[in-house]
DNA sequence: CTGAAAGCGCTTACAG
DNA sequence: CTGAAAGCGCTTACAG
């Protein structure tokens, strides 16, 4: 129908197929105002007729607008260690950006630098960030340059919208869950204290406990199974009569099993162990756990900074299960 | 010591301070020949001076040269589903690329497309591509346009270098250590049949069975621990007298000792069990298994294409270590 | 070995 | 509403 040529096809051919020029073209793939209908129509017949697609280093250079969306992880580290759950969120993003044929890109974030994102927001080849672990003082950083294209999994701020987890609801069930079937004595094994998004989960806990006349009891972990196994060895020290714990995602309930396991204590039958996060282990090892939609929580803040328009687009919150295995 | 300036510095900075043209700039910069050794002195100095840093997206519209490096991920599905394996090979590429500020994107190649290379090929974006699991068929396909950027974690080709781990003689300790320890009747849950890569594994299980006057048996999985569970009750069921399994990966080892443990069969008592991988959680499980360095290959392929000289990469073997635990 | 010039594919004031 | 022109930051024949 259309003669294949070598080089790719640009937006002179679909101004010429379609009659207008160049400029012309360039509103409506735009999306401008100022165009009147007709062209619009010639226009997106010839783009779809040639199936034409916008060179992106092009519109990088023309527009500034970037070529690629980091995911800036902040950290208490300067070396960013990557965990089945980040390497979750990177692959959804990529998946999700390369329909548009940008490219994403992985960035530490390091907890103490005294402006972590000053670079990322100079930098004419980011086409915007998604915050990952993020703090309140580093979205307090989020300069004029960077709002508007950019995203947060976990806390938001006034600037930058915020996906993520119903992770507190998902601990009050799993709280509620607990003290229903007969728990009294719960523990949580929690995430870092730097980390905001934690706070959630830990507030939801405590406050489920309060109400039920029970006394809240945390151990700080990190996320790791290493933290799940320390976390339970301070657990059993400092309360020795605890009936359950819950721990801040599946990994740390892995470790604080592990613990439990190591010394001869029935799961469920002295101690329930309950996880978050439904990872694909958590099902051969009969962990009670809720529900992450850790691929559509990536997606929606892929979206959020692809589509990013003049306002600040909404927060959004996904609802978590609570998945009931044996060991709670 | 320079005045700081809102936009980015360009080449053109460089070339005044250096006091040439910016022709001269760029044939340093892009380690051309023709150039003078104190041309080469100024301009280096200058740049280092000024922290110039080149901008991919002009790079790529006056070079043709892409401004990220997609990870093209065969698959007998059209939708990609991404597991912990494709997460960590994909952060681990999107750290490299991202000092070089090149993202990268994660495309599904479906095994069965006519020609699944085609639109990377010709996609002005696209600046290298990574292939994993990829098939002879699909190595045949890599065009000219291709050649010279593009490396395989897996198997490679004359012209693709491949990068892997040395999973035969994984496979090979793994066998002879449960011989070793009293096991004759071993089995092996293995990777899909389409995969290439998988056969390295096998062949190298058959042979140190055969070597031992040990009959072979395999059975087939897919690399998830559904797959091992299914595999774990067609071993059960073709050879009742089975005293131990290998399978491809830890998450099918997982798959088979969760069936093991329904059946109330011992392991390593009654049937031993080794996995490959190391994943995180095969500690926990107290799996013996075989080290396979994801990241380290993922870091070398993606060195390959963005390094691509004029001659191909040379291939990359890593090592992989036996870990004993309490499983076999 | 070096510089002036054209060009990569797009966008956006600037005049109509 | 539309087109001609300039420009984004780089590279690379083309002449010297």
């Amino acid at each position: 129908m259309f003669e294949p040529t070598d080089r790719a096809v640009t937006i002179f051919d679909v101004a010429r197929l379609a009659g207008v020029s160049k400029s012309t073209a360039s509103r409506v793939l735009t999306g401008a105002n100022r165009v009147s209908a007709a062209a619009v129509e010639q226009v997106n017949r010839a783009a779809a007729d040639l199936a034409y697609v916008r060179n992106p280093a092009a519109m990088s250079l023309a527009n500034h607008s970037g070529t690629r969306v980091v995911i800036g992880v902040v950290s208490p580290q300067r070396t960013l260690v990557v965990d089945d759950y980040l390497g979750r969120v990177v692959s959804s993003a990529a998946k999700v950006c390369a329909v548009e044929r940008i490219g994403v890109g992985l960035q530490p974030l390091w907890l103490h630098d005294r402006d972590p994102l000053g670079a990322l927001a100079t930098d004419p080849t980011v086409h915007g960030v998604i915050l990952v672990n993020t703090t309140h003082a580093l979205l307090e950083a989020v300069s004029g340059r960077l709002v508007g294209r950019v995203a947060s999994i976990g806390v938001g701020s006034d600037a930058v919208p915020s996906v993520d987890v119903d992770c507190a609801s998902a601990a009050a069930a799993s709280t509620r869950h607990l003290i229903e079937s007969g728990r009294r004595r719960i523990a949580m094994v929690t995430g870092p204290k730097w980390l905001p998004c934690i706070g959630n989960s830990v507030r939801a806990y405590v406050q489920t406990m309060r109400d039920a006349g029970l006394e809240p009891r945390t151990v700080v972990g990190d996320f790791t199974a290493d933290s799940g196994q320390l976390g339970a060895v301070e657990v059993l020290r400092r309360w020795p009569d605890a009936d359950a714990v819950i721990a801040i995602c599946d990994a740390t309930a892995i470790g604080v099993m592990a613990e439990l396991r190591a010394r001869h204590i029935d799961v469920p039958g002295d101690i329930a162990v309950a996880g978050f996060d439904d990872v694909p282990f958590a099902q051969y090892t009969q962990l009670t756990t809720s529900t992450h939609p850790v691929e559509a929580i990536a997606e929606a803040a892929t979206r959020a900074v692809l589509d990013a328009g003049p306002s600040r687009a909404p927060d959004v919150t996904f609802p978590s299960e609570l998945v009931l295995r044996e060991t709670a």
